[in-house]
DNA sequence: ACGTCGATCTCGAAC
DNA sequence: GTTCGAGGTCGACGT
């Protein structure tokens, strides 16, 4: 880390970092040209720049979520020192796209080599729905008996859960992980006519989801669909359930043995 | 900046930084939790951390393009300092999410009031492509003309833009930016069957686009439509000509006050 | 507020 | 390699 290093002593630094595979974070003011899939020119300003192990660019803005100007990673890394001002050229091929950052000013520089191991888990996928359902259908209602997942329907799409009811009619289920739209409703409706073409048999559709949006309830009755609202709290209870179960007969299982 | 600060001098550096709306950035070893649209956990380890003066949250791992978590901007940030760990909380309302970070090493602690009136120019997005057309409709051919834009086809999308050619047909333009995929082919398609079912006249669809992807001008062939191709510096040109036509005007109007 | 669409979207998986 | 679909997509614009 160092404050307020001129140019010319940012320079090697930086050059060595690149060189090295290091992350570097710099603070300084900078003007930013992009050419490749579109092209634009930012003009000089104070902001934040990333540029991480891999290759991958970010040029950040005092305000916004995004990244002004970015290069992703795998992109190939110089850095001048052209008198007055530090360039770094950030170059990816395939798209071919170039990155020009110009520094007349840095207020700190930082290289680094984070470690990072941790690992990510994002939980409640739609994945998990399914698999809270597959493990207890008795969340869609009691009898409903899923026969495959993941039916593909060529044209129409893939359906999530395909099952059977208690009283032996055809149930196809939309999974959705947020407030299930019109479109949804749409596209169960898509794949029911789609299953209707080939086999003769009375076929429900649910929409499983947290909630609708609005004016979905009343889609729903004019395509004669269903909507079963389902938790993602009462799918973590059937997954930690099952998690728990798992445990328990690796134990018995040990005991067996 | 301060180098290797403990948790203790950090606590009230942030908290202030947090107050009077300064960037902070935080490079330190965290681990982090996310509860909202999904929930995620992610296990220690060292990263970047960049809190904006509008509130936004972006926590970067050593690899990879984007942020591993992150919150967008308007969340209220909040900072504790409990035990062995910094807390910083990051809540967003509508929709509720919430993001914890609990920082245990902190490597460098930097709080900035970033200036940053630099303008930015981004050129050639599908709209600039669109205004060249209308401005200069025979950039599709001779005789097209443009009856409105940004039609509205209820369920089917928006159409970019409606016209009509020399000899009286409709025409449905479809722009893109990059090559088309099939995907653009089958939406035009889906545009031009959903006018066809209300109006009875001939209608052409035409992709406009700098290139096609593999496999999509059979694909066009059979669905019956056209592509007519456009490069983004003819974009460029038809935009930078109508610029100086109005400086032109401009002047002239002077002239004649 | 909700819905739709573009994005230098990015990312990953399937083909 | 290309294509396709999902994303805690984000952000902008229209209703």
């Amino acid at each position: 880390v160092s404050k307020n290093p001129t140019l010319e002593e940012s320079f090697p630094t930086v050059q060595r970092a690149l060189t090295e595979q290091k992350t570097v974070l710099i603070v300084g003011n900078c003007r930013v040209n992009y050419e490749g899939r579109a092209s634009s020119m930012l003009d000089w300003g104070e902001r934040i720049i990333i540029i991480k192990a891999d290759g991958s660019v970010l040029v950040h803005r005092p305000v916004g979520f995004e990244p002004v100007n970015w290069q992703s990673s795998g992109c190939i890394l110089t850095v001048e020192h052209t008198g007055e001002e530090l360039k770094i050229k950030a170059v990816r091929l395939q798209p071919h796209e170039l990155i020009k950052i110009f520094l007349n000013k840095i207020y700190s520089l930082t290289v680094i080599d984070l470690k990072d191991a941790g690992e990510f888990d994002l939980h409640v996928s739609e994945l998990e729905i399914k698999k809270a359902i597959l493990t207890n259908p008795r969340l869609i209602e009691d009898g409903f008996r899923p026969i495959s997942d993941e039916k593909n329907l060529e044209e129409a799409g893939f359906i999530d859960i395909f099952g059977e009811d208690v009283n032996g009619n055809f149930v196809v289920i939309e999974i959705k992980r947020i407030p299930a739209s019109k479109e949804a409703a749409f596209q169960l409706k898509r794949y029911i006519d789609s299953i209707k073409r080939k086999i003769n048999r009375s076929i429900r559709g649910i929409i499983v989801a947290p909630d609708l949006k609005k004016d979905v309830q009343p889609l729903l009755a004019s395509l004669g669909l269903e909507y079963k609202c389902i938790s993602l709290r009462q799918c973590f209870q059937v997954l930690k359930k099952e998690k728990l179960k798992k445990i328990s007969d690796y134990f018995n299982h040990q005991e067996i043995r």
